[in-house]
DNA sequence: GCCAGTTCATAAGGTTCA
DNA sequence: TGAACCTTATGAACTGGC
């Protein structure tokens, strides 16, 4: 009869209670609870030595055909006996001894392959000069740098772009007309131009510098971000769908379609690959401000007086590079912020093709003669500005 | 009927009174009263027998919809029968049998997770502490405790042990007969009891703990402190020499020569290590009394329920042994308080071997099976006096 | 993937105490 | 008597060596 029960069991029920097996537990094939069952009873022989009232009663243990889910696991006793009758075996149960070896096997490997993920880890991140641990990174005063760099960005630049937003439309809220878009269109660069300056402005690292490396810096560096401060700008503030509209129909006045067509891709890419953090994009336009070589197409102008110390600017440019970079590192960690870092460039690159031919177009195109002109007075009037 | 009332069971109501069911109890979906009440009544069958008036009254048991938390409750008979008649199963309540079985499981369980508990507390507490200065060893209510516990131990054993062994000699102020010394070797050691038991009985501390802890301690830990007692009240009350000789010839009658000599030298250690002071031994007295494993020798009876919570017990004794520490540090200064504390550990630890085997004899010795009983019963006795 | 063990939430017994 | 609590047993879900 155990014979036959065996059989019945090997097709994939349970030796002990008839539920359905999962496997072979202890040389029987049983289901789960059966075999947690046997686990936890096997050593426990007082069990057996119960006698309960199930052994006369309307089944028993050894026939087959009264054997039930519910029979069966009403009683632990009836129920041990049973595991045993069908020829589970106690020797596959460990032994506490055995137990606490093969927790010691568990726990040696685990500490081996925690030791390695850590090993990986370190050889990732190994720079060739330096490996300073993640909480070597920023100190105190990185922080204070960053902070004040987002919160200058928010004060200075945002809320300059708009408050003169507001007052540009406040002018006209009916439907625009002819004159309003033609001076638009210079409003509306002008406005970018002039919440990046006045962020700039606004920074220690750059009113620490001596005057004509600020003039040098604001007539270059300036022109070639508003692209990137554009976009900054609008991931951050909200624009209406009018407003929209009417800044795209501005750029394709300007930019004429091909070229719009460029910026437009440029920009949706810009979304893809630039990632939503409040520093990144703020610290890189900083970074990319204290470039002594950032510009070279817009404006050959002659009046422009190349500084002689540039190296103030090359270090604050170092100091905010590594900033940067440490930042993504602490942040991101080591592979990412090559990406974020790659990507940074990448777009940057992309926005610098693109606007400098919006340049060519400036001050080629006659229509554009007025707005490339105001644009340059504005860099000029910045520039008398710092000396004050 | 039946079957809709279990329908309506399974959704969540008490299969008995209809209140709102805690889960499945003793097969049917029951409320917690209900289980309480089946538990406790279900093997009482002649509750079944009561004829009782409520089964021709307005409602009947079997009428779903007479049946309401008032209803049902208000007889245990219609109870009863209702229980049953919705289908709880006597034999899902434990039987005696059973119980003990189960008891003892829980109690091995606990007494391994006791002993596991002191194991990582000794561990733990190898810690340096920090040392107070004197002036804040004892505060007010430090003295206090120390106050009261002198004073209690006054008016309460010793006053009791004096009243005690007043009567005894009052019956038998002649040269004692052999009767009489037969009598005597029951008396002493009870008026030795009974006069620590007083004390016991007297202290807040005792009498704030749950009377299982109160049971526990009094049928646990107060053979084991006879000894003490009996040296701190020898100690302290005069006595006449015939009076000793009775005493030192009762000891012999009970221990037997070779056990009577380590008693003599145990109590001679005693006196020359133990320093006279009002305090110290009473506290020590009161210390070892709220431990949780002082006994374990004198009596296997397994009659003794473990408390479930000994943690007021390990406080409590935790504050006194601060207590008696400070008190010996502010008395005596550091050194002395460490010599002080250890002649106590010494003097107990002696004193816990003989006592050991003089209760190994006790229940051993056919001639001392009376004394033995009686000295069970007093205990027994105190725990009913507990219990008022 | 198999088959040991571990962990955790839950069910259902019992006990305590006001 | 019943609310609050303590315990053990159970099985589902998971971990880890081989
Ligand atoms: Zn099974
Ligand atoms: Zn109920």
């Amino acid at each position: 009869m155990i014979t036959e029960s065996q059989n019945v069991s090997t097709t994939g029920t349970c030796g002990v209670c008839a539920a359905k097996a999962i496997g072979i537990n202890f040389g029987i094939p049983t289901c789960a609870p059966c075999k947690a069952f046997f686990r936890r009873n096997a050593r426990r022989k007082e069990l057996l030595g119960v006698s309960c009232c199930h052994d006369n009663g309307s089944y028993s243990i050894y026939d087959k055909n009264a054997v039930s889910c519910s029979n069966v696991r009403r009683c632990s006793s009836c129920r041990l006996r049973r595991c045993f009758s069908v020829g589970m075996k106690e020797e596959l149960v460990r032994t506490d001894e055995e137990n606490i070896r093969h927790r010691e096997l568990v726990d040696s490997n685990r500490q081996r392959r925690e030791i390695f993920r850590q090993k990986q880890q370190i050889r990732q991140s190994s720079h060739p000069q330096y490996m300073p641990t993640k909480s070597q990174l920023l100190d105190e005063s990185d922080w204070l740098h960053i902070s004040n760099i987002v919160s200058a960005y928010d004060t200075h630049c945002l809320q300059t772009y708009l408050d003169r937003r507001a007052i540009t439309f406040n002018n006209k809220l009916s439907q625009p007309d002819d004159y309003f878009l033609l001076t638009y269109s210079t409003l509306l660069p002008m406005n970018i131009t002039i919440s990046l300056f006045s962020f700039f402005r606004a920074l220690p690292a750059v009113r620490s510098l001596s005057h004509v490396n600020q003039t040098y810096l604001c007539r270059t560096n300036i022109r070639p971000l508003l692209f990137l401060n554009m976009f900054e700008l609008n991931q951050l503030c909200f624009t209406e769908q009018w407003q929209e509209r009417l800044d795209s129909s501005t750029w394709i006045a300007i930019f004429g379609p091909d070229l719009y067509e460029r910026f437009v891709s440029v920009d949706q890419l810009s979304k893809r690959l630039l990632i939503t953090d409040p520093v990144i994009t703020r610290l890189w336009i900083v970074v990319l401000y204290f470039s002594s070589t950032l510009f070279c197409f817009y404006d050959s102008q002659s009046s422009l007086k190349i500084p002689t110390k540039k190296m103030p600017i090359r270090e604050t440019q170092n100091a905010y590079v590594t900033l940067l970079w440490n930042y993504l590192v602490y942040r991101y960690g080591d592979l990412n912020a090559i990406r974020i870092y790659s990507n940074l460039v990448v777009v940057y690159l992309k926005m610098q093709r693109v606007g400098s031919e919006i340049g060519i177009r400036l001050r080629t195109r006659s229509e554009l003669a007025v707005t490339n002109k105001i644009l340059n007075q504005l860099l000029t009037l910045d520039e008398h500005e710092c000396e004050k």
